[in-house]
DNA sequence: ATGGCGCTTCCCATCGTGGGAAGGTCAAGG
DNA sequence: CCTTGACCTTCCCACGATGGGAAGCGCCAT
């Protein structure tokens, strides 16, 4: 099977199974006399593998993790500690976002949104000290603050 | 002032200062005689706001409209639909992720986490056929369908 | 004048993905 | 046999926003 079924039958594009296996997530496919690469029932699983987990989100080291400890046959502990280590990164991420929805959800909310130029919103983004420290809160507007049991969890951008 | 205050006072890093600046966000900073950036009060308000706008998740090109928006005193209308257009996108993030951390919870839950390697998380990995064009559920562990009112959202992270 | 800090520009890395160029291969049909 | 089109190869570039670091110069205090 060339990288072209391979990529259709896994879901992969032709592209991203290259870099896969560039970056050594999976291993050398076999070469064809002309050069072409070649596939075959088991690799093409080992893709739907990756492309599934991708679609959960896991980062490529993570994958390499879970890749390992399928092939491996390790104790399901391992894989479940892996899965259980990305639900806590997907609540981070969904912790920040909220937060941002709900501060500009409620700027929004305060601003009648009319021909005038004056607006809550452009009032926040001028006004607003640059985080000096003292993080509790500061990403709440001034009305409704701590509302949430996340807040305070914005600005950690990474 | 020079950048490094500029940036002390706006809570934007130098680096970023440059940057902004490079790709157009903010106008080219005043020169001293030796090729020090100099900035006036005004422009680390400027600065500030882009901070500010950063925080709450504004992409570089809805700032640039926000910054427009500010300074040209344009109706709050304007303001208020950019804002509400990225919490459009904000809330499309956070059902994405929601999607993925209650598909991947699931599994989880029905993993034993033993010694054994048999594992729901790997049987769904492994198994799972690639997004052949149904996509509706598509995200959503076996056990528990379509209890979401966000399901089937995932696979469009961009 | 020397040391230390701040500023400058320039290049590289991230992370995962796509686009595209330049060139080789293969199968089908004239 | 030759052309055509679909496929494959490698290599480079781009995204978005940010940080790291090197090489070189300015500024100020001791």
């Amino acid at each position: 099977m060339n990288i072209g079924d391979a990529s259709k039958a896994s879901g992969v594009s032709a592209k991203m199974i290259r870099y896969y296996e560039r970056i050594g997530l999976i291993p050398q496919a076999g070469r064809s006399l002309s050069g072409y690469r070649v596939y075959t029932e088991g690799e093409v699983n080992t893709l739907r593998f990756v492309h599934r987990a991708r679609e959960f989100g896991f980062p490529i080291e993570r994958i390499r993790r879970l890749v390992s400890l399928w092939q491996g046959k390790q104790p399901s502990r391992e894989v479940k500690r892996v899965a259980m280590e990305h639900v806590a990164e997907l609540e981070r991420r969904i912790a920040e976002l909220t937060d941002m929805r709900m501060a500009l959800q409620q700027l929004a909310d305060a601003c009648v949104g009319d021909h005038q130029p004056d607006c809550p919103i452009l009032n926040d983004l001028e006004h607003h000290a640059p985080a000096g420290g003292l993080a509790a809160g500061s990403m709440m507007a001034s009305a409704g603050r701590a509302r949430s049991p996340i807040a305070g969890a914005a600005a950690r951008r990474s």
